[in-house]
DNA sequence: ACCTGAACACCGTTCAAGT
DNA sequence: ACCTGAACACCGTTCAAGT
């Protein structure tokens, strides 16, 4: 990166292209998603605008990924990836106590990133944008994220804090809580409500304890 | 000035015509942009598109809707009375014990609804297509809809079924249950997890249980 | 209350011809 | 491993001129 000297005009003869004609390219093109995800949201979302921002030609894109729909995977696996270190964090954070406190963190991670990241969080819902069956990287992406709530609901149950053996149906159940909850916070649903009035933090506190009771109950 | 006459009209007994034009084409716009996501899903849902199915010109849709998004605004109004009709339905067809029977109802209708209507209910929290907050009709629509839920909630809680006296946040809770386990099933994401082979009929049911027991609980 | 038809800027995608 | 530049079909939107 050393290599880049901007100083002054952007335009300068010497090319910096020099790390992108080594496949850096690639890179810079999901940054480049992620930063117009941030500035403009998924609307902005064109193969033209990312290229116009990594400062490539329209069809430059085409020689990394085979179409859009590529491309926009790859920055919805970078999403996943974010997601699973908010998760991460939020877990170790936890207290050690009760297992539980674990599985707290798994939701508290899941709501903090989609209140901090809405516009890559909602890339990352949008199927008919990424087709996961198509692109491995954002599907393994994913299930990373998953693994780690289904390897906390598995722990709790091992522990005895949580009832059954098999971790899927309560995962299930905490994913479900806690993903409404973000997407009716990300599409903007709970302004459009009384409920707008109550601050997210509060509501999210309530959904990761609700999510707890309702999946310690019997699930034969 | 001749007179179209369609040997399977659904709206039959006025002259179709006459009916064009004295503002039945804003009817038969809806109605062509509920056939198009039933056939194409959101994706296929342009204006253009929709002209085409109702058989007038690409531009003609100006005259009844100031743009895209109010178009498909009305749509989505009309998918969120649907919405609530399918609850009502199952609110109606709940055993009468308990008031919490009714509560189940909601969250079973509203599961119905996205299972059977994936792409109106995807349209329906699509706000960056509709824009509610410019088209009082659709969140009057909305708003109907989660009356429905609070109306229930509220009803349990003077019972004494639920704690309480608010209604808003048990039925955020209730709410974002529901809606997380739709969302999943509509953008097909489970069917990229294990919790594809689940049935959802069974993930609906421990659903709307986890959502009833986790606010059950305190909820201060 | 519509119609046809043209136009504009934008999009995804595919070329052809270069360095 | 890129570039320019053209092209295509599609889109939302806005005209102009008609019935």
């Amino acid at each position: 990166m050393a290599s880049r000297f901007f100083s002054g005009d952007l335009m300068s003869e010497t090319p910096p292209s020099r790390d992108y004609h080594h496949g850096d390219l690639r890179r810079a093109l999901v940054a480049a998603g992620l930063e117009i995800l941030e500035r403009d949201g998924v609307e902005g979302l064109s193969l033209r605008a990312v290229a116009r921002q990594a400062q490539v030609s329209h069809n430059a894109p085409y020689h990394h990924f085979a179409d859009k729909a590529e491309l926009l995977a790859a920055v919805a696996a970078a999403g996943f990836d974010a997601l699973s270190e908010s998760i991460a964090h939020q877990v170790a954070a936890a207290p050690a106590g009760s297992l539980l406190d674990g599985l707290r963190g798994v939701g508290r991670g899941y709501l903090q990133f989609a209140a901090a990241r809405p516009a890559v969080f909602r890339l990352m819902f949008r199927p008919e944008l990424t087709r996961p069956a198509e692109h491995p990287l954002l599907k393994e992406a994913e299930a990373r994220a998953f693994g780690l709530l289904v390897s906390q609901v598995a722990g709790c149950q091992q522990s005895g804090d949580l009832p059954g053996a098999d971790p899927l149906p309560p995962a299930a159940m905490c994913w479900s809580m806690v993903h409404g909850l973000a997407v009716l916070r990300v599409e903007q649903v709970l302004d459009e409500t009384p409920l707008g009035d109550l601050p997210f933090e509060q509501l999210a506190a309530m959904a990761v304890e609700a999510a707890i009771r309702g999946v310690r109950g019997s699930m034969h």
